[in-house]
RNA sequence: UGCCUGAUGGUGUAAUUGGCAACACGUCUGAUUCUGGUUCAGAAGAGUCCAGGUUCGAGACCUGGUCGGGCAACCA
């Protein structure tokens, strides 16, 4: 299957194939995903999740989606939900059961008493500033906190006392006697446990401490025997304290897991962090986490986004581990690759202009045949109403055409898309000079389908007025207008948000076949671009998101010639 | 003034581990087209951050710089 491709490998896919030769786990490969369910997934953690699972597949080894959920504060089983559902959506299996760090804390527990009986751990009962303090700045060495060389016997009794909640919290933590005068800042004795009153997710009001970050990571890959944990960049300086806290505790004879960073996704004209989102979110920048501006999963799903298109992106921008922007172009693309293949076209016309064909019997009502995708034969055909008034789109229509302009315009000929080849004879304004009414002719030899061979430049969408159906449609742009949002640090991001992202549309026209769509339905709206169908749509009132416009040869070559 | 880490067309990612820089997006031509879409054919665009060195030969190796990112939560 995949020994077809002769793909160069990444930089992770050569560790693993090192380990793979050098069998040093034998043929076991096993990585995880471990999101903390504070918030919802975006497309950086999408290509966390492509990579973690699909190096599990690529190499036949187990991914486990595992929650780190060490942080009751913060955490919400809302969040649990949806990120499952983000997974799933995007295609993936994990393995067995979803795991959650939290399934560890008493094995954590236990582990933190032996480090205490070895003398790697000491209670401290400084206050964090103080803690924070002493530890010290990346150029001066920390100093020794005064509790550092408390007896055992004292620590332990200390360390029970914190588990049964007999202090408040922020009063004492549980410590790592490490160095307080290492280079890595993360050495110096890092905080393994706080106390806090606070109900968990899950287990509820059965702990009031918790481990911090690093003390349970490492732990809860080393006991579900994951051979690498991926991780980004920002971790490269908590490596060694994985380690150290490995070394600890690990079983020469068990898997030992190895952490490897990679670079986060960075995309243009958006943002990626989940405070920032979570800030648009609380601050009504947008509608919500599923805002289909939002590079959320369930944004992007929202938009009419394809699993697919999200693989292949994740699977084109490559794994490394220098900074990087994408192109936000890149991910359209792969949209629009796609979407090319799966989605049904329809006519819709979103700016409409009534057309009067003058020379068509007034009563006469006849049905159009239409392919429904010239990329898939096997979607078969719909036949469309057609009659002596239509809408086209405004922008189809020019008094005073340049030359190169395919469209209507005085005296012109187009097609009819599926129809016939119609002449503009005479046009109408209302009193602000808008165009009101457009006046054809239209040549019954020309039928589409009849082999007639007279051929004219342009062809346009149109909308037959008496079975019209009315819709709203949401058009999109970036969310910010800038390309780089973290450029300047000192301009808050909130500075960069492009005011016009969001553009409402009402009566807009479609094809009456599309009164039956449903949520998430995707069509593409032919010359238009590609539509889904939002969740706010009614039976009364039908709502589209635009998910990406075409390419636009003549809008370039427009915007050029009008410089 | 420390530690970790990175640097290849506009943007990403490669270069079979020392053999004369490739692929994708984007851009630009042209053809086809009843979607100014798709498809097809082609082009331009980097001499690999800089300076030395090793070598017949360096994007890869060595030395020294420069620039970027990360690290001082009881966040992850």
């Amino acid at each position: 299957m995949e020994a077809a491709e002769s793909k160069t490998l990444n930089f992770i896919e050569q560790i693993i194939e090192e380990d793979l030769a050098s069998q040093k786990n034998g043929d076991l490969i096993c990585t995880r995903f471990p999101p903390e369910p504070n918030g919802y997934l975006h497309i950086g953690h999408a290509k966390s999740i492509c990579l973690n699972f699909g190096l599990g597949q690529k190499y036949h080894g187990k991914t486990n989606l595992r929650f780190d959920d060490t942080n009751p504060s913060k955490e919400e089983d809302k969040y649990v939900k949806a990120i499952v559902e983000d997974v799933k959506w995007l295609g993936f299996n994990w393995d067995g059961d979803i795991k959650y760090t939290s399934d560890y804390f008493n094995q954590l527990y236990q582990w933190a008493i032996e480090f205490i009986k070895k003398g790697l751990a000491y209670v401290d009962d400084q206050k964090s500033e103080e803690i924070s303090l002493q530890r010290g700045t990346p150029q001066k060495p920390g100093i020794m906190s005064p509790f550092r060389s408390r007896t055992i016997e004292e620590n332990l009794e200390l360390f029970e006392r914190m588990y049964k909640g007999e202090f408040p919290d922020g009063s004492r933590v549980l410590r790592a006697k490490a160095d307080m005068s290492s280079p890595n800042m993360q050495l110096r004795d890092p905080v393994m446990y706080r106390i806090m009153h606070s109900t968990h997710h899950r287990t509820g009001d059965l702990w009031c401490i918790y481990p911090m970050y690093d003390f349970a990571h490492g732990q809860s890959d080393y006991i579900e025997g994951i051979t690498h944990s991926i991780c980004t960049l920002e971790f490269e300086n908590h490596r060694p304290l994985y380690n150290w806290y490995l070394d600890k505790i690990a079983d020469s004879k068990k898997v030992r897991p190895q952490q490897i960073e990679f670079a986060r996704l960075n995309l243009s004209y958006t943002v990626m962090s989940k405070r920032k989102l979570l800030q648009l979110v609380e601050e009504g920048n947008v509608s919500g986490w599923d805002d289909p501006r939002m590079p959320t999963i369930s944004g992007l799903r929202r938009r009419g986004y394809t699993p697919e298109s999200i693989r292949n992106f994740s699977e084109r921008i490559g794994v490394a581990k220098r900074d990087n922007i994408i192109d936000v172009g890149l991910l359209e693309f792969s949209l629009r690759e796609h979407l090319n293949k799966i989605a049904p076209r329809v006519m819709a016309v979103l700016d409409p202009v009534k057309l009067i064909i003058t020379n068509y019997p007034k009563d006469k009502t006849e049905f159009i045949e239409l392919e429904n995708n010239p990329e898939d034969l096997s979607s078969g055909t719909r036949e469309l109403p057609f009659g002596r008034e239509i809408y086209i789109e405004r922008e189809d229509f020019l008094e005073d055409p340049p030359k190169k302009f395919f469209r209507l315009g005085p005296q012109r000929e187009v097609r009819l898309k599926g129809a016939y080849i119609i002449k503009c004879e005479d046009f109408k304004k209302d009193s602000e000079g808008k165009i009101a009414e457009v006046y054809c002719s239209y040549d019954p030899e020309t039928k589409s389908g009849t082999g007639i061979s007279r051929k004219v430049k342009g062809t346009l969408h149109w909308v037959s007025a008496p079975q019209a159906i009315d819709a709203e449609i949401r058009i999109y742009d970036r969310l910010f207008s800038v390309e780089d949002t973290a450029a300047d640090k000192d301009i808050d991001f909130k500075e960069l948000i492009n005011p016009n992202s969001l553009q409402i549309i009402n009566h807009c026209k479609l094809e009456p076949s599309l009164a039956s769509a449903k949520p998430e339905d995707k069509f593409q709206f032919q010359r238009m671009g590609y539509f889904c169908v939002d969740k706010d749509s009614t039976k009364e009132k039908l709502v589209f998101n635009r998910t990406v416009p075409l390419k636009d040869g003549w809008n370039k070559t427009n915007i050029i010639a009008n410089v």
